[in-house]
DNA sequence: TAGTTATTGCAAATCGTTTGCAGTAACAGG
DNA sequence: CCTGTTACTGCAAACGATTTGCAATAACTA
């Protein structure tokens, strides 16, 4: 399994792009952290390892990753306005967002990908992408509720 | 079939309300704008009735709709960041996006209900609600494509 | 080791939306 | 109708998340 850090790098090479010490440790973050962070917990991350990284290197590397489909941004709805960054699995998948937490739990449904091809064949619209987000509460959540 | 104006009319009435000129034109333009516009869309349409209504207003009148649970609020992606507002159907449906002219186009299916449960099963989480978004290309953008 | 230039930090701009406030206009009651 | 109370408005300023312009810096190349 390649991190993201040697994906990046390799994608750098062959671009004439430099392997900073900010987009190392950005992507090093990106790597052990491992859910689904805001622009703002990947740089309060990095901010522990380079007191002087800049917001906007996050962001300017985020989108980076982001164009070359090493990540994805996702914005869920209930979670403020924020983009919250998605390593790019191999296989298509999709997500649980715990309204009182906000963890992220991912999964997948062989429905899913059938109801799209239905939709299709009655709309006669071209699906290009897929976004099946369910909300509510998590295990945790519910449990610490009922106290 | 009531519409949205008699609806929040009647809401009014009851919480000590009033119905102004401003509510009255922004209700009526929901009435007759069929789909999913933004606050901008809507802003638009009014403006045309009455030169002096803020956006504020707009926003204003749109969020108290939301809490009253005559309209929803959404948020695409592939959308800008912008929220769209949707009137409030007696049942629970679904959207596509054309990611070209952002026309929507709203569905249902059984089995997505059925994915929720199974996910709850295996997950031991509770839903509370949905979000099912599919992103392509309407049947004409499709065609204005090929030529 | 020096030169080229991709990348950075910073501050300011942007976008969609929300908020504080003083003035205006619904509408209940006389 | 007229009047008083106060819900609602327009405006301007604040907002949070993200993006951008720019001059200084630091990777890489040769
Ligand atoms: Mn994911
Ligand atoms: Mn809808
Ligand atoms: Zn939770
Ligand atoms: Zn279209």
């Amino acid at each position: 399994m390649t991190t993201l850090l040697q994906k990046a790098d390799r994608q750098l090479r062959s671009q004439g792009g430099r392997m900073t010490s900010q987009r190392r440790i950005i992507l090093e973050a990106l790597d052990c952290l491992n859910c689904h962070p805001t622009a703002e917990e990947v740089y309060d991350t990095v901010k522990l390892r380079d007191q002087s990284i800049n917001l906007s290197t996050v962001y300017r590397t985020l989108r980076w990753l982001e164009q070359e489909g090493l990540i994805s941004a996702r914005r869920f709805a209930e979670d403020g306005r924020q983009d919250r960054f998605d390593p790019m699995l191999p296989s298509e998948h999709y997500h649980f967002l715990c309204t009182e937490c906000k963890e992220v739990i991912e999964f997948d449904h062989p429905a899913i990908e059938s109801i799209c091809s239905s939709f299709e064949q009655n709309s006669r619209a071209a699906v290009q992408s897929v976004s099946f987000v369910l909300y509510g509460l998590c295990p945790n959540c519910q449990s610490r509720r009922k106290n």
